[in-house]
DNA sequence: GCTAGCGGCTGACGCTGCGTCAACGGCAAC
DNA sequence: GTTGCCGTTGACGCAGCGTCAGCCGCTAGC
């Protein structure tokens, strides 16, 4: 027995047939001979091409870069460096999903720091977790923390007004933008001097000029964010930023 | 203003209009109304219920989940749950690929533990590699490490000999498999002792009667064992590892 | 000589979430 | 009338096969 049919190549590989005819039809893995009505036949180099083939598979490589590698075209150690790279990067964005899925879960369960009730006006709880998953990537679990705490000693009645005081900043900068107001103004900073205020009492602390205007690149940046200060007042995001950049510049 | 065009909500949201349209299509998101030539107009409630749709689609649900909670007829925790677990499972696979590709890598440098030209015959590098991210799962980093080290400190010519000594123990036990031997038969049973051996000067210690065993079982879970011991001759896999069972089991 | 059954073959659709043409229509500015 | 912009509806493409559907050839049993 030197030759094998395609059921008894799938047992031995571990495969199925449709697989081995899939390899064939793209070129991956062709039999020794075909013919008497299309039967393929492999051989032991073939066996040997399969087992290539499925290993570099399990390694989680495509089947093209397979191919390529086993045809001589590619290197497999700069493919496989390549590979790692990507797969580096996959982990990280699951870890950070993960991340934020953990903190929706602990938003929508109620339980979690940074209550619903008390945060952005326009972000539901989704969103608010996405922010503080966010968060604690830029500033840290101490800062996030922190303001929670600040939050939580709250008056009832201040945080219960945390939104509309929100409402209303975002309002005003919103007639100043339509108003062709330059977000250096002089209006228009003294309303980023509240917002910086409002912010600093918010976290339990006064932000730096770096947090500061990480937060305003936060605006920008997520589209969650921007869309929230665009119905607002469109493009609204970006002035804002503009205005907290000149501020944390002239002020901090 | 109170309702938008299709390229207004894309701009709004950060999507393209296409994306629009498919979540129309799959009945994801339908607009307000349509109409003159089936042109499309959200309102208010289609704006929030897109940033919710992309919320969640960043947390990596699938449309089809979404439309589910959004719809109520799914609790979001609950899908949540399952989706964080997924996200879990997946991370650990890819941890476990990374691992395994970084072997590779290694055992193609030909710089890393357990040189190439020592290991079983019928391995190719790719397969050693996997192989060695298989053992540190099962055995640890210290017993892999240990066996490396004794394979290092082997002759020359005794290393040299490893793969030939495993085609003969491959060899002989094909032939009492062919004669319809029982794998608990004492003929057999005596070449279980030689394999016992062997892989204990290999490892460097003698294996538990629980780690042999897990070698053979290693013998018949991974196809790319599986396919080599087979090649040798048909069911030698599960020859071998009913042997080492009862091997283990009766001196070990 | 008929039929059932086993294996093997070749299409071709399905899955996921859109990107990317292609082909066409309507409306405003020139 | 033309150009150009924004809108529309198909339809293919991607990755890697799973899963029919429909057909052919050989063998065994009746």
């Amino acid at each position: 027995m030197r030759t094998w049919s395609t059921a008894e190549v799938a047992k031995l590989a571990g495969v199925t047939a449709r697989t081995l005819r899939h390899y064939d039809a793209v070129g991956l893995l062709e039999p020794a001979a075909t013919g008497h009505g299309g039967i393929r036949r492999y051989g032991r180099a073939e066996l040997l091409r399969l087992q290539q083939i499925l290993l570099l598979r399990r390694l989680g490589l495509r089947l093209e870069t397979i191919g390529d590698i086993l045809d001589g075209g590619l290197d497999p150690v700069a493919a496989l460096r390549h590979h790692a790279d990507h797969l580096q990067a996959e982990r990280d964005r699951i870890d950070r999903l993960a991340a934020t899925v953990d903190a929706t879960i602990r938003q929508l369960e109620g339980g979690g720091p940074m209550a619903p009730e008390t945060w952005f006006d326009g972000l539901d709880a989704a969103q608010q977790a996405e922010f503080e998953a966010e968060a604690r990537r830029r500033w840290g679990d101490e800062a996030v923390d922190a303001g929670d705490a600040a939050i939580k000693q709250m008056e009832p009645t201040e945080r219960a007004a945390i939104p509309g005081r929100f409402e209303d900043l975002h309002r005003r900068l919103g007639a100043l933008l339509a108003s062709g107001e330059d977000p250096e103004a002089e209006a228009v900073q003294r309303i980023a001097d509240e917002h910086y205020r409002f912010i600093a009492r918010l976290w339990g602390t006064e932000p730096t000029a770096e947090a500061y205007r990480g937060l305003g690149e936060l605006y920008t940046d997520d589209p969650a964010f921007t869309a929230t200060y665009d119905r607002v007042a469109a493009g609204l995001a970006r002035f804002l930023r503009a205005a907290m950049d000149h501020y944390a510049q002239a002020n901090l």
